[in-house]
RNA sequence: GCGUCGGUACUCAAGUGGUCAACGAGGGCAGACUGUAAAUCUGCUGACUUCGGUCUUCGGAAGUUCGAAUCUUCCCCGGCGCA
């Protein structure tokens, strides 16, 4: 067994639930925030600085580290953690992801979460000229032009895991096809069932190299389904349900033993979403996947969504944003976002969030980071990047804790109420 | 003193008769960022505005012209050269 996951409390009247995912390079107790290092590094830190903010988990992306240093490289320098120092458990995503980002989403103005009052939701994806996309989409895989060097790229679901096992993280993803809410029915169902079988594809070959190389890597299957209830079920169903036959034993068997049957080890939770419907499908998904078994949603990490998703059974969730916008100035508060750059903050000598005990807030002021930002100092990536990640693990932390002891929905509204109120 | 080059918005800096409230860069003021093409991107940056425009600007003053940041004259300021 790569990994195991046990349940410790379940919400009441929710499907939420606290527990711990051992892997062979350590426990992440859930919910858990992973961090984004897309690149084999969380930008603008040290691993020790990582370690120290509270994180648990690191994500690294597949099709980044193909490009650049190669896959390769990493399985040589003894797979992805010791590759960067960290020594904690790793995942990494598939490249479905960028068959999104660099394909239908590729020069427009849409993103992960969009709002269905947004203009652009309105413009249908496909029939809207942009730029010509980096991704183009096939039956049996996705063709790449590289974004460094313009090189083509086929990947297929069989090359996305063979790029996996050779990175060796321990939790992979299922190579899918992220999909924009804006996609019209015909479409999604087609990128649907090209997901599905994409999963069986990936699941197959997941099963076929951990045959051979013995590695603990644990395979997730992707659910998407775009906004529609009957094919986000449908697609947890599938998922759920699906198996190959497993590792076949080390010494040959006299003939009678069963095939193992294998499927999933957990669950991610695709897609670009309506922000206005995220929950409804959050929802629909986890009533339908296996109580055992992890679920993680992908690419979430504001706040209100983490409590969304943590009171509506996700154990894990990653997120590019606390990274992101902590190198553009924008810094979590308990009291709401603030962005640094602002004037208003040129003389302002208090911590960066009163009573936060990370790094950043226990030794610098506001004033400060605001000078480090004004002057393009690096150091101002670095501290914000430390609290936003310390902000966000500490509040799945506190919602884990209130899960435990039977407070979580006291401290969600409470939190929500002094978050959403202004500075 | 003579000659010469220059003086443009917060700064630097284009423009050398109408298409100029004036290119561009920086700075400033905001906004965005959700499985990272992102230490990135977008908007605004003379005043007023019922968003149609209106008014005041290119060292100062006076001219030429239908029209001047742009041409002329004088003045002020700065650089350089010669006395």
């Amino acid at each position: 067994m790569s990994i195991r996951f046990t349940i410790e409390k379940k919400l009441d009247g929710a499907l939420g639930r606290a527990g711990t995912l051992e892997t062979s390079h350590g426990v992440i107790h859930t919910p858990s925030f992973v961090v984004v290092g897309t690149k084999a590094s969380v930008k603008a830190l040290t691993p020790e600085q990582v370690r120290e903010a509270g994180t648990q988990v690191v994500l690294a992306n597949t099709y980044h580290l193909y490009l650049q240093p190669g896959d390769e490289i990493i399985r040589d320098a003894g797979g992805l953690g010791d590759f960067m120092k960290w020594s904690g458990p790793t995942m990494t995503d598939s490249g479905g992801f960028q068959v999104f980002s660099l394909g239908a989403a590729y020069g427009k103005d849409i993103s992960k979460v969009v709002s269905i009052t947004d203009p652009n939701f309105l413009i249908p994806e496909r029939s809207s000229s942009g730029e010509d996309p980096l991704a183009k989409i096939g039956n049996d895989g996705v063709s790449f032009k590289s974004h460094l060097d313009g090189s083509l790229h086929y990947i297929t679901p069989e090359k996305s895991i063979e790029i996996q096992h050779n990175l060796g993280a321990d939790i992979i993803f299922a190579f899918d096809e992220c999909t924009s809410p804006q996609e019209d029915d015909r479409y999604q169902r087609e990128a649907l069932d090209r997901t599905h079988a994409w999963a069986k594809r990936s699941l197959e070959h997941h099963q076929k190299l951990k045959a051979d190389n013995q590695k603990q890597i644990a395979l997730f299957g992707i659910v998407q389904g775009g906004r529609s209830e009957e094919l986000r079920k449908k697609s947890a169903q599938i998922l759920r349900d699906m198996t190959v036959d497993g590792p076949v034993p080390l010494e040959a068997g006299n003939g009678t033993l069963p095939s193992l049957r294998t499927g999933f080890d957990g669950f991610g939770i695709g897609g670009s979403f309506a922000k206005e419907d995220m929950s409804t499908a959050v929802k629909w998904v986890n009533e339908v996947l296996p109580e055992d078994k992890p679920r993680h949603l992908l690419g979430i990490g504001e706040p209100e969504d983490l409590f969304m998703g943590v009171e509506n059974g996700v154990d894990l969730f990653d997120c590019v944003g606390p990274t992101r916008i902590a190198r553009n100035g924008t810094l979590f508060t308990k009291k709401g976002k603030i962005n640094l750059l602002n004037a208003q903050f040129v003389n302002d000598f208090t911590s960066i969030d009163e009573g936060c005990e990370c790094y950043s807030c226990i030794n610098y002021t506001r004033a400060y980071l605001s000078h480090l930002f004004r002057a393009k100092e690096m150091e101002a990536g670095t501290l914000a990047t430390i609290h936003n990640i310390y902000f966000i693990n500490k509040l799945v932390a506190d919602m884990r804790a209130s899960i435990l002891d039977g407070t979580f929905f006291e401290f969600k509204e409470k939190f929500l109420k002094e978050y959403n109120v202004k500075n």
